[in-house]
DNA sequence: TTCTTATTTTACCGATTAGCTAATTAGCCA
DNA sequence: TGGCTAATTAGCTAATCGGTAAAATAAGAA
């Protein structure tokens, strides 16, 4: 599979959505991420594999411990694909605008 | 399912972004949406199902055929989403900047 | 060595998905 | 009515996914 949808797909699920913003905060342990969730640690430990497969985890060990570390980099690669459309929600805006517009201009016509 | 995992989810497929990619230059039916691929109709059909329901995509019926159009919105909800991050790959730049500085910077002294 | 902690691996289950073919719906035209 | 075109639905298979329990691995502590 290709990066983008290794990418999409790991973000495609609300418990590994929820790991990456724990891991803004700063870098945590397996057990320290599966702590607020009603998950079994081997289910963690998929997620995990899942996020490290799509580049957006790393892990570092030290004694038996895992380290696990965001890496943006493959959210910029998101941020970047996603930006390429983004004149089109701004022609959506500009089309809500002419539509105000419109109405505002509307309402002041039939004042008149 | 929430709409930012209906989305991702969408997006997790190369064939979908290729519609999406398609849709974005101009509307289209579903024939000729799926012109381009090596892929049946009803195959189509489902993707572009996936896609509405993501809210990705619309369509309007005219006689028997089907336009389809890109719906920028749900992508703008990616965009914000993925944006909240860009603080972490900005950091990690800086990093990369300051190891290059410093590599830089040990060239000039190695040479004095 | 044995115990304990941290984490992963394996094997399994039920649900979902992407693809197919065949059949069906829907709307146009003759 | 019947035939044509556009698209969807139904039903199938093989693969994948998210979860589990139980076993295995790895490393520090006693």
């Amino acid at each position: 599979m290709d990066q983008l949808s290794l990418t999409f797909h790991a973000l495609a699920d609300p418990t590994r959505r929820a790991i990456l913003m724990r891991l803004a905060e700063s870098d945590a342990t397996v057990n320290e991420l599966a702590e607020p969730f009603d998950l079994r640690l081997p289910t963690i430990s998929k997620h995990l594999k899942v996020l490290q497969e799509a580049s957006l985890v790393s892990q570092t060990r030290e004694a038996q411990r895992r380290h696990c570390h965001l890496e943006a980099k493959a959210l910029k690669e998101v941020a970047d694909w996603v930006w390429n459309y983004r004149t089109h929600w701004e022609e959506s805006f500009d089309r809500l605008d002419a539509f105000l517009s419109d109405i505002a201009a509307a309402g002041k016509a039939s004042k008149n």
